[in-house]
DNA sequence: AAACACAGTACCTTTTTGGTAACCATTACA
DNA sequence: TGTAATGGTTACCAAAAAGGTACTGTGTTT
């Protein structure tokens, strides 16, 4: 259970380098956003207004810019429709829709964390 | 699948509110050294400085930082030698134990992430 | 003619995170 | 007497992430 210095390659992406699994996976959504708008994307594809609404706490620029990225790492696709007012849909790729069940995990780990430390 | 607006309660968490799990989770663990830290803890107590010697890439005070945090959390445990020169040894709490299976998919899901990266 | 709808972009500021260098305490050993 | 070892702390600074506000374009509706 050593894989990570076992294989002592590194990992590139976007210019940097990793050790491990793990630090790739946070690096691509360890962000305040993108766990959660890939956890939504996974329920239904959505409009840019609907994840506005969605996330409501947040600006457009940030969206923007997190979906952007996500496009970007291949995890989302975009769709524009041309046509006035525009319509933009963002959706999973398949590569997206993989994470998925590690957000299941980080979602319910999570709330468990959360109740457990509330009771202490 | 909407477990997280069916629930509209709040999760709160160092004086932070928090709507998903994904975010209680994220904000335990989702730094740039955290994640690391509690894999290496989950394969062997480690002292201080073997873990200064595997995060060489980072200073004592980040590591510090980090440990007291996930002490502060409940996630590590801090086991102090009365001797000197001192002694400290870190290892994972019981509740620290319960997020493996979220570290070992996302060390699995980086490394696939980032081999099938490089032959695109 | 004015306002609206949608999906942005540009520019700037604030907050958070990460990093450097220097310092500390205690005991053993040369 | 001086140095090494361990496990820190503190003050200060740099970089990255996040946030705020204003502005854009273009058809359609009022």
């Amino acid at each position: 259970m050593q894989q990570n210095q076992a294989t002592a390659e590194l990992m590139t992406l976007r210019d940097r380098e990793y050790k491990c699994g793990i630090d790739v996976t946070l690096a691509l959504v360890g962000g305040k956003w993108k766990a959660s708008i890939l956890w939504h994307l996974a329920q239904e594809t959505m409009r840019f207004s609907d994840l506005q609404r969605q996330f409501s706490d947040t600006t457009r620029k940030m969206l923007t810019q997190q979906l952007r990225e996500l496009e970007t790492d291949g995890l989302v696709h975009r769709k524009v429709y041309p046509q006035v007012p525009p319509k933009v849909e963002y959706s999973l790729t398949d590569q997206g829709r993989t994470i998925f069940p590690i957000l299941e995990l980080m979602c319910d780990w999570g709330r468990n964390y959360a109740q457990a430390g509330n009771q202490a």
